[in-house]
Formats: C-alpha cells, structure tokens, sequence
DNA sequence: AAATAATGCAACCGCAGAGAC
DNA sequence: GGTCTCTGCGGTTGCATTATT
C-alpha cells in the first residue's frame, strides 16, 4: 500500500504547469468534460495527479475566471463573510463571481488578514463593532425553498459613508409571499448566504 | 550590481464526506 | 455494514517575483 502511494509519488509531475500541459487539459475537458478526474489525469496523458488536475482547471483554466486585483466591493465582501463564516472560502468563493476559493484564501492571508489585525488595533470600533451585525434580519427558515422556488432577484449596493460598509439592496420578484419584495441588508453576508446557493 | 528579505500566489497535502460495490 | 475510490475543502508549503539594503 505504501509503496503503491511512494510509486505514484514518483511517477505524478509535480510543480508548476506548463502551458502545453495546460492546453492539453484544457482541449481534454472541452471535448470530454469535467468530472472523473482520476481519468481525466490518466487518458488526457498528463503526468499529473487527478487532484492536482482538478485544482488547475478550477482554479485557473475554468472559463469566466477572474484574474486581478479585488475590487473595493469584493474586498468588502470578503470581510464580512468571513467575519459571519469563518475559513469557509468556498462558500465565500461562491459569492464572489469569477473568484475561486484558493484565490480568496491566498487574498485574505496576504492582504485582508493583515490589514483585519491592524484595524483591530487600531479601530476599535471598526465594522466588528457595528451594531447591526448580530442580527441577522433574514430567518434560515429561507433556505429550506427551494432553487426552483426562488423568484427573480436583483442586488443593487451602495456604500454607506456613516457606517463604513456597503448597504445591499436585493430586490426579489418571490412567490414567497411572506417575505416582502423588497429586503434591505445592513449585512450583506446574510442576504447572499440566504438567498444563494454556491454558483 | 549583488545579496538578502519580504511578499504573493500556485500547488500540494491530509482529511472528511459521499457514493458505489 | 465495511471497504474503496473519488471529490472537495482548508491549511500549509515552496517557489518566483519584487523590494530593500
């Protein structure tokens, strides 16, 4: 059993991917599509483990990936939900169109955790100490429709000078007759982890 | 210009959950 | 019910790049 593991040890590539071994998983998950990656890594004849495929392709080759810096609204985001969630990245991922959940990680170890320390020393009354944080104005109770359920919606957000967040508005045309049409969040992780599925 | 330190990011590792057999 | 395989997640590592001395 070891040995079988030390023999793939050494016969999967590792490091960084060359282009042309991102062009033939590119061309292979375009002509067979994604999923079964253990036979993806065998019959595309990448030398790579079927993880190690999977992680390129999601995190780098997948289409409608977004590269570049985070934009103040993402960063916003970011920050609330991980202060509501936790290390969940691929949950906050998922409420970060085009992001993926290594790319949100790295960003917050890099950039945001830093900067959430300093604050902290710093501001005391930063956005930890927003009043509204702690109540959640939408029940989980929402959760439990579902995604066939759900109504057209529509998020709009502002950034609230006096508080120092951004306000979202998320305009919902729901069958759910008891929640009204039109919700506001003081705390936008609510509103998406509530509403949302993961993309 | 060279050496060193700091930073950012891609990739790997280990674990857990789900599903198939 | 037990085992195996696959998949996904979060934590960590290692390397390339950039900044500083």
């Amino acid at each position: 059993m070891e040995k079988r593991v030390e023999e793939r040890k050494t016969l999967v590539k590792r490091g960084l991917w060359k282009p042309e071994e991102d062009m033939i998983l590119r061309s292979y998950i375009e002509t067979h599509g994604e999923g079964n990656w253990a036979d993806i890594s065998r019959k595309s004849g990448l030398k790579r483990g079927g993880k190690s495929c999977r992680l390129r392709w999601k995190n780098y080759l997948r289409p409608n990936i977004k590269r570049g810096s985070m934009s103040p609204q993402e960063q916003d985001l970011i920050i609330r939900m991980h202060k509501l969630l936790g290390n969940r990245w691929s949950l906050i991922a998922g409420r970060l169109p085009g992001r993926t959940d290594n790319e949100v990680k790295n960003y917050w170890n890099t950039h945001l955790n830093k900067k959430s320390n300093s604050s902290k020393q710093n501001a005391p009354e930063s956005i930890s100490a927003t009043p509204f944080i702690d109540k959640p104005v939408m029940s989980t109770e929402v959760r439990s429709h579902g995604e066939g359920e759900r109504g057209k919606e529509g998020i709009s957000n502002t950034w609230m000078e006096e508080t120092n967040c951004f306000q979202y508005d998320l305009h919902i045309e729901s069958p759910i007759s008891h929640y009204p049409d039109t919700l506001v969040f003081v705390d936008p992780c609510f509103a998406f982890t509530d509403f949302f599925p993961p993309l």
